[in-house]
DNA sequence: ATCCAGGGACGCG
DNA sequence: CGCGTCCATGGA
């Protein structure tokens, strides 16, 4: 059993972190703490008073707190980003406000494609429904506490699932696309190193497009909540919801124009818009959805 | 029963 | 290029 504690981490909050619709593998336990699976490790997350307490199944302690620190984005000042956006009006001022703990994951490449090849179009309980099955069908078993766990499966493992295997899982329509891009992935016609390699969010967006599933949103999902660009600004429902109400005001939200939605965003949000995103998809889908 | 979900592919003009 | 339509599934 490994281990790892922070004190009194700025800007770490449990459920702003895992319930702000950018991780699909995480789970509230009885005791407020959140148990996921990341890469192949299990880890439980669990806050008491000013620590934040990191235990969890890893090859050696060393690499544990490496992930963690990867993986959360520890080295990364939030109060930084706050302070920035705060300055640009009183809606972002109420939306930190409201999410003042949230952190962008960096999230395993491979996975976050997946995984947001299946957000098209549905719900996030669906969603996490849908990964653990392929977890669990395709994944390797890991241990945890006397429990059973899943690592999501490799780009080999996940190849061996026909359109139907996938079909099977409750996928829908998505199937043909998991099928199309995991094959794409696995014979090197498209290479993830190379995509990381980019260096610039518009050229890694220009590529991402190519995978079948993936389009202007899924695109822009992957580079923020994997990549890390934050830059990147998905426009979902939700977002193109509270943009609306707050700086657009179109009768009719479903016909604001997406190009100029993102002119909108890049312009206002200073670089910053995916982080500034956040905020506002966290804060307008908990008080109304 | 009808609508909706962190949309995208496809066909049409 | 811009726009409408269809796509599986399950919960509200």
């Amino acid at each position: 059993m490994e281990k790892y504690v922070l004190e009194n981490q700025e800007s770490f909050n449990l459920k702003h972190i895992f319930e702000c619709g950018q991780c699909f593998r995480w789970n509230k336990m009885e005791d407020d703490s959140y148990v996921g699976v990341v890469k192949n490790a299990v880890i439980k997350v669990k806050k008491e008073s000013n620590k934040i307490i990191f235990t969890g199944t890893c090859d050696n302690n060393e690499n544990f707190k490496s992930l963690v620190r990867y993986y959360f984005d520890l080295d990364t000042n939030y109060t930084e980003y706050k302070e920035k956006l705060s300055q640009i009006d009183e809606y972002m001022k109420e939306s930190i406000k409201f999410g003042e703990g949230i952190r962008i994951l960096r999230q395993d490449l491979w996975e976050t494609i997946i995984s947001f090849i299946i957000s098209a179009n549905n719900n996030i309980p669906r969603i996490k429904k849908i990964i653990d099955r392929i977890s669990k069908a395709y994944g390797r078993k890991l241990e945890f506490e006397n429990k059973e766990y899943y690592a999501f499966p490799t780009v080999e493992e996940l190849s061996k699932a026909s359109v139907e295997d996938l079909r099977g899982l409750g996928l829908g329509f998505r199937d043909k696309r998991i099928y199309n891009t995991t094959k794409m992935i696995l014979n090197k016609e498209f290479d993830l190193e190379n995509l990381t390699k980019l260096n610039d969010t518009k050229l890694m967006k220009e590529e991402l497009l190519k995978l079948d599933g993936v389009g202007p949103k899924v695109a822009d999902c992957i580079l923020l909540f994997s990549l890390k660009r934050v830059d990147a600004f998905p426009i979902d429902v939700w977002v193109r919801r509270v943009m609306n109400d707050l700086y657009i005001h179109n009768e009719d939200e479903n016909k604001v124009n997406k190009r100029e939605l993102q002119k909108l965003a890049e312009d206002k949000f200073m670089g910053l818009s995916g982080i500034a995103q956040q905020y506002l998809f966290y804060w307008k889908r908990e008080l109304e959805g």
